[in-house]
DNA sequence: GCTAGGCTTCAACAATTGTTGAATGGGGCA
DNA sequence: TGCCCCATTCAACAATTGTTGAAGCCTAGC
């Protein structure tokens, strides 16, 4: 697929322009108000381009949808598998703690060149969009996801060798659930805490997430089953 | 308001019955698809009601579904608030258990007389849907909500007295998104285990989840600031 | 029995939806 | 120059959207 020319046109001077103009409104669109809340005129408006190119260029509404949500998913799945080979190279023959296999979950998620990038932000909560939704939703995450959330749920299967299968998975659930609810920027912390916290606040959202999840999955190892 | 009468009407035969059949449809239907992605028609169809009728009770859509959403809010408010002063009062005068904290947070989701209603469930997956909605879904869940949380928050604060304010926020934000993955339904669980755990066993969620945050707030209090 | 009034239905509205097929543009290649 | 192919635009489609106002029903009170 096309998905390489994330952030740079490749070939023809500007004859993806178009194209990605409407990935990029349509991201955006689409983590603000969900599939339904989209219109596809909404986001040829956005994207400064006729109704018609959207079609042209992605087919039926739930293509167009699709493609904006693989676009980044391969780059993601990407950096964060090289950040867990990492972790278990430097751990060897150790296994990499509870903690490094978090780091690795989550950091690249911040740290790239794209903390600051609005675009990838809009990314983010589209995931968490996707990751809430019943119905094809599920599907879409499965597609894309698992096959990398299975290399850290092995991970930590070695790092956790008293825990039962069946917390480990209950584990990625709250972490996977945590992390949605701070990508999705609902900026109801902000009120909750009176200020005290920013839902924007990325960087702080990492730092807490990690301490969190990383005490919840070595209580699973403590626990008498 | 006439939100007492969630699962029993309460006067003239069956007057209301048109009315709560409305209601119990549009909370099937949006905790499945969302707010634009259900009509009004399909919300009668759903209810065997005319499709004018949802208007002539509710005015206009997002109307029908701020009653939707409110209608067992208050209920459940009510349930958490009472577990919390029972938590409080039986380990007077020392303040209440993190464990127990959260045991009153999470138990009386599950363990009234609707762990077995599929209506309940529906209003999880709503409520799922709500929170991590971008749009007016945060300003629901604080207009609602936040109140409740704000008594659970000071029970922790009292727990664990050494945690600094940002972290007992954040803790609680991990607390809302393992819950509300947890409660959307979505099957991906079921997909990633390969079977070992079911989206739908919400017993098994609690119990989890229960032990995974007691862990992630207690570890709070530990960590050096 | 009659009437008042809330509940329910009917029919229709203007606006908007996703999608399409034909027409237009323009650049590369023969 | 002329031709072809791709990207783009235009105009229109049938279907569906939320919402409304007028008309019918049905029970409670006189």
């Amino acid at each position: 697929m096309d998905s390489v020319s994330v952030s740079s046109p490749q070939d023809g001077a500007r004859l993806e322009s178009r194209r990605t103009r409407i990935l990029d409104a349509a991201e955006k669109l689409f983590a603000e108000h969900g599939y339904d809340g989209v219109t596809l005129r909404a986001i040829a408006r956005e994207a400064d381009v006729d109704v018609a190119l959207a079609n042209y260029h992605f087919g039926r509404k739930h293509e167009l949808f699709e493609a904006t949500f693989m676009r980044r998913a391969e780059l993601l799945n990407r950096w964060r598998i090289r950040a867990l080979d990492e972790a278990i190279a430097s751990a060897a023959p150790e296994a990499p703690s509870v903690r490094a296999i978090m780091d690795a979950y989550l950091y690249p998620l911040l740290h790239g060149p794209h903390l600051s990038d609005p675009a990838w932000r809009s990314y983010y909560a589209l995931v968490a969009y996707v990751n809430n939704s019943t119905e094809w939703g599920g599907k879409l995450m499965s597609r894309f996801f698992n096959p990398m959330v299975d290399r850290f749920i092995d991970a930590l299967r070695k790092a956790l060798p008293n825990a039962p299968e069946e917390a480990l998975f209950w584990g990625y659930h709250c972490l996977s659930g945590a992390l949605t609810l701070a990508f999705a920027q609902t900026g109801r912390l902000d009120k909750l805490s009176g200020g005290v916290c920013s839902s924007e606040d990325l960087e702080a959202a990492y730092t807490h997430i990690v301490a969190f999840v990383t005490a919840g999955f070595e209580q699973i190892n403590l626990s008498v089953e």
